[in-house]
DNA sequence: CGGACAAGCTGA
DNA sequence: CAGCTTGTCCGG
């Protein structure tokens, strides 16, 4: 503050940076001096080490050339720059994020980092070898046919170059149909090979970000851009430190398509050209840690600040994205219906009582997967209070309840909160979580099929038994082990579970599971594979959106149904927990913002609230202010938007 | 987070 | 009152 005029000789052009050390808790940046030897690797991005109250530190500066509160003889200075690290946009960006998710930068910071020191003038802008690649101004087909040039000839360009089949003819036409647009989203349906159509909308010059949740299917995606020359960087957390930091380089220097899930978003990509959200609808693009960000959300605000296309695709784009379009684009219906699985609904209304939570009609058609020597895996989410310890040493059913009261000692006091840590029958110590649900299926599916091996799959099986039926959570369909053996049944035991779950996005949850079922199905046409819903409510829009592979029949009412209960995206909402304290006085705060903002409106119910507002932005300030409030007096934590409320 | 320092408790 | 634990504060 004036003090180029007011500072001693000796301090005039004295350069100074913030930074934000990376150490929990501590939320605030720090000002420092920039050595002269360091000054040419010191930019806003940079990982430096730093001393903080006597303690050597990493951290990342936040600004440069700034203008300190705190006299200059009182700043210390940087020890050494250890590392690249985010460019200044995405500093920025993350900055953002962290004040719309109300939570600390740090963790964003971190996933926008590279794992490994990449020693400060490493890396090379690349010229634009992709760029090349993909290049083409409007007519694109022809473009990536004729605009390759040396070693990517072959590749992208022989295989995209002419519609070999109905699949690419029909990813043609919607491409034609979003390329002049710089949004969109599109419906795809789960069993079409989607390659073509996303390789197609990649930026021709300039790099590319390809968002998607599913790890193994990132990096198959990956694999096939780079077999057509096209530089990847594969930023998943699947992926060791090394393959990270290499990914990390890669995207830094430009020029080259980003794949991976939520931390491809921080991607340093200098030259953001287009981002493609996949399955933006997996929940697995929302870290469940504060701050709670949505990668596709963030990386679509990422694309649309500097001026790059989005595109969403997906077989069931989300409400939350669809509200934001005047339409999304698809396939005609019969075209679309063909390329989602055959769905066979079972009406359990119509099921013989006696016959409990496997139908016959269930039964027969594992029965047929069997004796074709095919893989049958039956879905049922554990939920519900009651579940089961098995012992490890005698293999006795331990019950209890949801307050972790053993069900055994009934006389034990109801506020009971310590898990049985012991055996009922042996005594034994190792005791083993499995579902009531599952364990009960593959009991009464191995009795009725007379004997065929039955697997029980849960988080403590490390590799899935190879048997020809298997029973697990939903975290079947992701298995190594499973999608690699292609089974031609899925069935969803009870899907009314899903349907009927309690949370808003239920209904889109929901369908969500049968895309993901459909994605490890064996064959590639509809009638190959097929996945069974049991439900009581063979009309629920849900399942016949599912059943007559029109997804779109969704979209209309579950917009409806948002925008009448106010949810999101037609709303904001923040769930915030913590100790009483906190709590209390963060309400405190909030009452004082509603006086002036009545369109705020919270519920608190013992030690949570919840805070309803008409949009994010609106939120993140009335948040921002109730908070730091309440983080003075207690500890709280607050989740955007969460998926249970 | 982790060190510094202050206030509170214990034992001889 | 030394010697220890527990709590609060703060970092450039």
């Amino acid at each position: 503050m004036g003090g180029e005029v007011l500072a001693a000789p000796d301090e005039v052009g004295a350069r100074i940076c913030r930074v934000l050390p990376d150490v929990t808790a501590v939320e605030r940046a720090f000002d420092y001096l920039v050595p002269d030897a360091l000054g040419p690797d010191v930019s806003v991005g940079a990982i430096v080490r730093v001393v903080l109250n006597g303690r050597r530190v990493r951290g990342w500066v936040l600004a440069d050339d700034v203008d300190s509160d705190v006299e200059v003889s009182k700043l210390r200075p940087l020890l050494s720059v250890s590392s690249m690290g985010p460019p200044a946009q995405v500093i920025e960006l993350c900055e953002l994020v962290a004040h719309r998710y109300c939570g600390p930068v740090a963790p964003l910071l971190r996933s926008a980092s590279p794992l490994n020191n990449v020693p400060p003038g490493s890396v090379r802008r690349v010229a634009d070898p992709l760029g090349v690649g993909l290049a083409g101004p409007s007519g694109l087909a022809s473009g990536l046919a004729s605009g390759l040039t040396g070693g990517l000839a072959s590749g992208l360009a022989g295989g995209l170059a002419g519609a070999a089949n109905d699949i690419d003819r029909a990813a043609d036409a919607l491409m034609e149909q979003v390329v002049d647009r710089d949004f969109a989203v599109l419906r795809w349906p789960p069993r079409f090979d989607r390659r073509r159509l996303v390789g197609q909308l990649l930026a021709r010059s300039g790099s590319s970000i390809v968002l998607t949740a599913d790890g193994a299917r990132a990096a198959a995606f990956a694999a096939w851009l780079r077999s057509h020359g096209v530089r990847v960087a594969l930023l998943h957390s699947d992926s060791s430190r090394a393959a990270l930091t290499d990914a990390w380089r890669i995207a830094a220097a430009g020029s080259c398509v980003v794949v991976g899930g939520r931390m491809a978003t921080f991607a340093p990509v200098p030259d953001l050209q287009c981002a493609i959200v996949l399955d933006d609808a997996d929940e697995a693009l929302q870290e469940e840690r504060a701050p709670t960000w949505h990668a596709r959300d963030v990386v679509l605000e990422r694309a649309e600040s500097c001026g790059a296309r989005r595109y969403v695709i997906s077989p069931a784009p989300s409400v939350a994205v669809a509200a934001r379009v005047p339409e999304v684009v698809a396939l005609p219906l019969s075209s679309e219906a063909s390329g989602w699985p055959r769905v066979e609904v079972i009406d359990l209304r119509e099921s013989d009582p006696t016959s409990g939570i496997l139908s016959d009609q269930l039964v027969d058609s594992v029965r047929r997967a069997v004796d074709a020597r095919e893989l049958a895996v039956l879905i049922l989410n554990r939920r519900g209070g009651v579940r089961l310890l098995k012992c490890a040493s005698c293999n006795a059913l331990n019950r209890w309840d949801a307050h972790g009261r053993p069900l055994w000692e009934h006389d034990a006091p109801a506020d009971i909160e310590v898990k049985p840590s012991f055996c009922g029958q042996c005594g034994g110590t190792k005791l083993r979580l499995l579902s009531a649900g599952i364990t009960k299926v593959a009991e009464q599916l191995s009795l009725r099929l007379g004997g065929v091996a039955t697997s029980v799959v849960d988080a403590a099986i490390a590799e899935a038994p190879d048997v020809p039926v298997l029973v697990g959570t939903e975290a079947l369909l992701h298995r190594r082990e499973v999608r690699h053996r292609r089974p031609s049944l899925v069935a969803f035991i009870d899907f009314d579970a899903e349907l009927f779950a309690a949370r808003y996005g239920a209904n889109e949850q929901a369908l969500w599971l049968v895309v993901r079922a459909s994605h490890v199905l064996s064959g590639r046409e509809r009638g190959d594979g097929r996945v069974l819903l049991q439900t009581h409510d063979p009309r629920h829009e849900v399942v016949v959106a599912c059943r007559d592979g029109n997804p779109g029949l969704l979209t209309e009412t579950e917009l409806a149904r948002r925008q009448l209960y106010e949810l999101p995206p037609f709303a904001a909402i923040a769930q915030i927990t913590g100790d009483a304290p906190a709590i209390s006085e963060c309400a405190l705060q909030l009452a004082a913002i509603m006086v002036t903002e009545p369109a705020l409106r919270v519920d608190r119910s013992d030690n949570q609230l919840l805070v309803h507002a008409p949009d994010g932005v609106f939120l993140a300030g009335a948040l921002a202010i109730a908070t730091a409030a309440a983080r003075a007096v207690g500890k709280i934590r607050v989740a955007i938007d969460p998926p249970r409320i």
